[in-house]
RNA sequence: GGAGAGGUGGCCGAGCGGUCGAAGGCGCUCCCCUGCUAAGGGAGUAAACGGUGAUGAGCCGUUUCGGGGGUUCGAAUCCCCCCCUCUCCGCCA
C-alpha cells in the first residue's frame, strides 16, 4: 500500500509507477484523490459536530450536578438535531473511507529508479551469469524421466490421491528433499537467520497485510469456514437501522445468508509462500531501533493454484501445486533496505554456488515485476535436457509497502514518533526445480546421477543410481 | 466439545454512567543531589486521524480501555454478538 502523502503529493509518479508496471488504470489517482477531498471534508464537519455535542453534554453534566435539572431537560432536547447529524456524518465518512480503502489498495509500489523500464519477461536485465552450463556426448534425459527411472517421484499416483501438480517423493527423492531442507536452514541460520516454523494456514488480514489479497486472489487456494453467526448480525443491525428492512430478524437472515456467503472471504488460506505467517508475525507492532534488522528463515510447503498454466511449463516438476521452499525474510531500517537486498541475494546465491548449478540473475522490468515490489531480482538455475532457465528464487525489496498494509513500525528513538520499517524477502531456495536441475545436470551416460559433494553429509549418498 | 474466570497505556494494576486518555506502581527520557557505586528528589513519558502552520515545531479538535453493534444528552463503566487468553472436565497426535 502506498502512503497518501505520496499520492497526494506526487501524483505523476503513481500514475508513472501504474503505467510502468500495466497494472490499472492510471485514473485510479484522479479518482483517489476526489475520494480523499470528500472524506476529509466530512471528517472536518463530523468532528466539529462531534465537539459541539461534547460541549454540551459537558454542560448538561454541570447543570444535573448542581442540581439544575429542569435547565438540563431543556438542553438535552437541542443534541437531539446534532445526534441525527453525527448519525448521518458517521456514514459519509465510513462509505468514503471504504471507497478510499478500496482504491488505495489497488495502487502498486513505485519501483526503484535502478529498475529498467519495460513490458514483459524480454525486457528483464540479465544482469549476470554463472557457472559452467553441462555438456553431453549423449542426450540428455529430462528430469521426469530420470525420476521415473529412479523411482523418485510419483506424478501419477499423486493425480490419483489428491490431484495433477501433488507429487509423492519415494526413497532417495525423498531424501532429498528431506536433505535439501537441512542443507539451506543449516546455510541461512550460519548466515544470521533465525529459524522459524510458521502456521501453513493465514487469515485474510496477513493475505492482505503481504499483499496477496486483493491483487493475486487466484494465487492461493482457500478454506472455507463458514461462521455467518457476526457478519448476519452486523448487516442485520445496519439495515434494520436505515430502515431498509421491516424488523422480521428470521425473514432478514433467511433474505441475506446467500449475500452474505457471497461476500464472505475464506477463514484461511493455505500458505503461498511462508512470506505471509513470517512477515506478518511481527504485524501491528511498535518495534524498538535495536530490533532491527529481524532475518528469518523457514521451511515450509507452498499451495499454489496456478491456474491457466498448461504445456511444457508444467511437466515433470516444473510448476507444482505443492512444493517445498526455504524462505528468507528481512524486516530492516529504511536506510538499510537496499544494502540488505544485495546481502540477501548473496545469501540465495550462495547456496546456488555449493550446489554447483549454472543460474544466472535477473534484474526484473516494470513490466514484469510485481504488484507489491519495488525491486526484484530473479535467480534461474540452468535445465540442462529442457535447455531452458528454470526460476528458483525471486529476491525482493518491499520497501515500506507492506509494512504499511501491515502496521509494523520502528521507534528511531526512545520518545520519537515510530516510522515504517522495509520487509525483504527472497526464496532460499524452492525445491522442485533444484531438484530439476540436480538430476538433469549432473546425469552420468551410465543414466545414474552425481550428488554435489556439498550435499553428501545431508543425504549421506553420493548418487542415485 | 462442556463449565468457569478474565482481556484497561511499553509492562503490572485501580477505576462510582459525567470533572477519565484514564489513579498507583514498574520501566524509559531529561534534570537535580550525592566524591565513586547504590539510594534519593523533580519533570516528562500512547497512537491514529482531521484542522491550522512551511507536508517542521507548536496549537486546536476528533477517535481509541480486545473487536463490532446497541441504550443514553453523555459509556472503560449498562445491554447484545463475536474474538482471544487462562483454569477445570471431555476428546485427541
Amino acid at each position: 500500500m502506498l502512503d497518501l502523502d505520496t499520492v497526494r503529493n506526487t501524483p505523476r509518479r503513481v500514475k508513472e509507477a501504474i503505467r510502468a508496471k500495466g497494472t490499472g488504470s492510471p485514473v485510479l489517482v484522479d479518482t483517489l484523490l476526489e475520494v480523499d477531498e470528500k472524506r476529509r471534508a466530512a471528517i472536518t464537519e463530523l468532528q466539529e459536530t462531534q465537539s459541539r455535542q461534547n460541549d454540551l453534554s459537558q454542560q448538561i453534566g454541570a447543570l444535573k450536578r448542581e442540581g439544575k435539572d429542569a435547565e438540563a431537560e431543556a438542553m438535552i432536547e437541542k443534541t437531539s438535531q446534532l445526534k441525527e447529524e453525527i448519525k448521518r456524518l458517521k456514514e459519509e465518512v465510513w462509505e468514503a473511507e471504504a471507497e478510499q480503502e478500496e482504491l488505495v489498495l489497488k495502487l502498486p509500489n513505485i519501483p526503484h529508479p535502478s529498475v529498467p523500464v519495460g513490458e514483459d519477461e524480454d525486457d528483464n536485465d540479465v544482469a549476470e551469469t554463472f557457472g559452467e552450463r553441462p555438456s553431453f556426448d549423449f542426450d540428455p534425459a529430462p528430469h521426469w524421466e530420470l525420476a521415473d527411472r529412479h523411482g523418485l517421484v510419483d506424478l501419477e499416483r499423486g493425480a490419483k490421491v489428491t490431484g495433477s501438480g501433488f507429487p509423492f517423493y519415494l526413497g532417495k527423492g525423498a531424501r532429498l528433499q528431506r536433505a535439501l531442507l537441512n542443507f539451506f536452514l543449516d546455510r541461512a541460520r550460519e548466515r544470521g537467520y533465525t529459524e522459524m516454523q510458521a502456521p501453513l494456514f493465514v487469515n485474510p488480514e496477513s493475505a492482505e497485510g503481504t499483499g496477496q489479497l486483493p491483487d493475486k486472489e487466484g494465487l492461493m487456494y482457500k478454506i472455507k469456514e463458514p461462521n455467518l453467526k457476526n457478519v448476519e448480525d452486523w448487516v442485520t443491525n445496519r439495515l434494520m437501522h436505515r430502515g431498509e428492512i421491516p424488523d422480521d430478524e428470521d425473514e432478514v437472515r433467511r433474505d441475506i445468508r446467500p449475500m452474505i456467503n457471497d461476500l464472505m472471504e475464506g477463514d484461511f488460506y493455505p500458505i503461498p509462500t511462508a512470506e505471509v505467517p513470517v512477515t506478518n508475525f511481527h504485524r501491528d507492532e511498535i518495534l524498538s531501533a535495536d530490533d532491527l534488522p529481524l532475518q528469518y528463515c523457514t521451511y515450509s510447503p507452498c499451495w499454489r493454484r496456478e491456474a491457466g498454466s498448461y504445456g511444457a511449463d508444467v511437466r515433470g516438476l516444473n510448476r507444482v501445486h505443492q512444493f517445498d521452499k526455504v524462505e528468507l525474510v528481512r524486516i530492516v531500517h529504511p536506510d538499510e533496505s537496499y544494502r540488505a537486498l544485495d546481502e540477501l541475494l548473496a545469501d540465495a546465491e550462495s547456496a546456488l554456488d555449493a550446489l554447483e548449478l549454472p543460474y544466472r540473475r535477473l534484474l526484473m522490468c516494470t513490466g514484469d515485476m510485481g504488484f507489491t515490489q519495488a525491486k526484484v531480482y530473479d535467480l534461474e538455475v540452468w535445465s540442462a535436457a529442457q535447455e531452458r532457465w528454470l526460476e528458483v528464487s525471486s529476491v525482493s525489496n518491499f520497501e515500506a509497502f507492506q509494512a504499511r498494509r501491515m502496521q509494523i513500525r520502528y521507534r528511531p528513538e526512545p520518545e520519537a514518533k515510530p516510522e515504517l520499517v522495509h520487509t525483504l524477502n527472497g526464496s532460499g531456495l524452492a525445491f522442485p526445480r533444484i531438484v530439476a536441475a540436480l538430476l538433469e545436470n549432473n546425469q552420468q551416460p551410465d543414466g545414474s546421477i552425481e550428488l554435489p559433494e556439498a550435499l553428501h553429509p545431508y543425504t549421506g549418498f553420493a548418487r542415485i543410481e
